[in-house]
DNA sequence: CTGAAAGCGCTTACAG
DNA sequence: CTGAAAGCGCTTACAG
């Protein structure tokens, strides 16, 4: 491999000189300008980035902490990442920590070994001491995606989970339906600890009430979905309708649905949360809240790049969400239906 | 940050003895070892991995070539490949290629600048120029996995998608369909091209025409699926079974056919293949064919080791799939139904 | 505009 | 077992 030095003799200046027509050709002669270009050109140069980070003091890489790279919900978070930090040169490392809570931290460690400039995490499942100080700042430039720490100064994007539950609710509540079912997420996880609150507040705004088994804990995953509406559908006094904390159990839950012959969305309402592509591929396809996932990502990614640049940024950007009314909802049946003056 | 110097001054040892005391704690005294981890954890030391990777040049990273995050199938594979990875002290760089060229290319510079050992590349769709030398040789490590090269001696791990391709339609001829349509990934991909040779071989063998029409070309979208299917369901002559080579087209069939009230498996069967997780919340569930997708990822990550560590591996494992019938497939109607002696 | 020199933080033959 | 020294391949003040 050739290197600087093998220009340097090949175009007859100094190693300095090869430096500064490479990165910066308008502190040089067009001359030696042209005469290094022709000389790296011959062997085939490529320049070692690690001597380069050695010097700078700085990778040019970004890593992202994935929760679950198998989550679809993602994909297009992770595009928009991209997107803004290949236009600024910047490389970026996927993390997948398979929900796991050591994996996540171990890829903190990157920036510690100097491999990556900066952190842009989409799970709040970590170790909040290893990220921020005694004074709640972040140790290293870090932004949060989607999830997020009550207590702590990190820059963070997201959309207004509570609000957009509020939303869904609403809606179920318009429609008559007055025993609503909820699945969440992991019990400690904010997001879904938010979208409860939400559920919960739109509820009582109503004077109805939550049955405590129809709050059940679920995982994201489609299994938890249909594992769990087995339970629910069970119920002597079973929900009209079912909000989910993500599409994938929702999914689960129709699934369900149909194996029992309890018809969807007739007998049984469902909403997701995310509207991951699958939901218009679902029968019926699925009523959801949508998500900005692509300029959730740009706009995280954006944060991250003004820090690393030194700047303060704003710490908290909310971004819009939207309820998708699709083909699995509707009015509960007559004689389960809520009674209001709206 | 603190360096080896600091540990050196600290423990009153020289930099050479503490590098020692951290990386080959068996070439250095007991008493010496301890002096040296104390300080190091007094000072809490992090090794700066880029000046490791610039003396050993080795980064103890690889990248991971993706043609498409936003494609459930690769998630297995990359658990694989990760798992496999970790535990032998190597990183993973995931680039996603977003289906570009040029932009799955550029992972390559990786390798050149460094920041890379070696490359696991999950896509053919890359200038093989870049790849080997004028003797078909790799030009630095580099294994393919599901994808390969047919001209090339780059070692890869796949299944064998000819047989499998044969797999499916020997099945949909024992059920009696012979108007079987085909709905294929890029016209240059060489797993679809496998995947045809074996169905045109299949046809062939039972003697049956396959109509011009009936061979489409999709992309591996829900969406390319979705709008072939309407193509191929309003042909005057419509097959009576779709062979889709990867399950979101099928799935998108799945949609069209609902639309347009052709029944499922009654008057058409569908299968896939690669048997993601959403198969089996489909509506019938999916017939399609189960790839051992964390398997091919550990073997091809086990593989790129070898190459790693100076061996020269075995260069093309070919691991077994199986054809999983479901709710999609069923005889057809009797009036379209080969009569044959079997 | 250009060059000589130092230095980023490690590791590793080479002596002792 | 331990230390002094060199060097991985860059970049960048500092002189000129």
């Amino acid at each position: 491999m050739a290197t600087v030095k093998d220009i340097a003799k090949l175009a007859g200046v100094s190693t300095a000189t090869v430096s500064r027509a490479l990165a910066n050709p308008q502190k040089v002669t067009d001359a030696t300008k042209l005469k290094v270009q022709n000389a790296a050109d011959q062997l085939g140069y490529a320049p070692n980035a690690i001597a380069r980070s050695l010097r700078t003091q700085e990778s040019k890489t970004i890593v992202v902490i994935l929760p679950d790279i198998g989550n679809q919900f993602f994909t297009d978070i992770i595009k928009g990442i991209e997107q803004i930090a290949h236009k600024n040169a910047y490389k970026v490392l996927l993390g997948d920590a398979g929900n796991d809570v050591d994996r996540a931290t171990k890829y903190l460690d990157l920036v510690y070994s100097k491999q990556a400039d900066g952190v842009l995490s989409l799970t709040a499942d970590l170790p909040i001491d290893k990220l921020v100080d005694d004074n709640a700042q972040a140790k290293f430039p870090l932004v949060m995606a989607c999830e997020y720490y009550w207590d702590a100064a990190i820059p963070s994007v997201h959309i207004d989970n509570e609000y957009s539950a509020r939303l869904v609710i609403e809606s179920l509540v318009q429609m008559g339906h007055y025993k609503i079912a909820c699945i969440t997420g992991a019990s400690g996880n904010s997001i879904s600890i938010a979208r409860m609150q939400g559920f919960r507040d739109s509820m009582r705004k109503w004077g109805l009430q939550i049955p405590e088994q129809y709050i059940v804990e679920g995982d994201y995953s489609l299994l938890s979905g249909y594992e769990i509406a087995a339970e629910l559908l069970s119920l002597h006094d079973r929900p009209t309708a079912i909000f989910c904390h993500n599409d994938e159990m929702a999914i689960g839950v129709l699934k369900r649905a149909r194996e029992i012959g309890v018809k969807v969305p007739q007998q049984l309402s469902v909403v997701g949360f995310d509207n991951i592509p699958f939901c218009e591929y679902c029968t019926p396809e699925l009523s959801t809240v949508h998500q900005p996932r692509q300029l959730i990502g740009e706009t995280a990614m954006k944060l991250l790049l003004n820090i690393l640049s030194g700047k303060k940024p704003n710490p908290e950007i909310t971004l819009p969400t939207q309820l998708l009314i699709r083909g699995t909802t509707m009015p509960p049946p007559l004689d389960q239906r809520l009674k209001i003056d709206i």
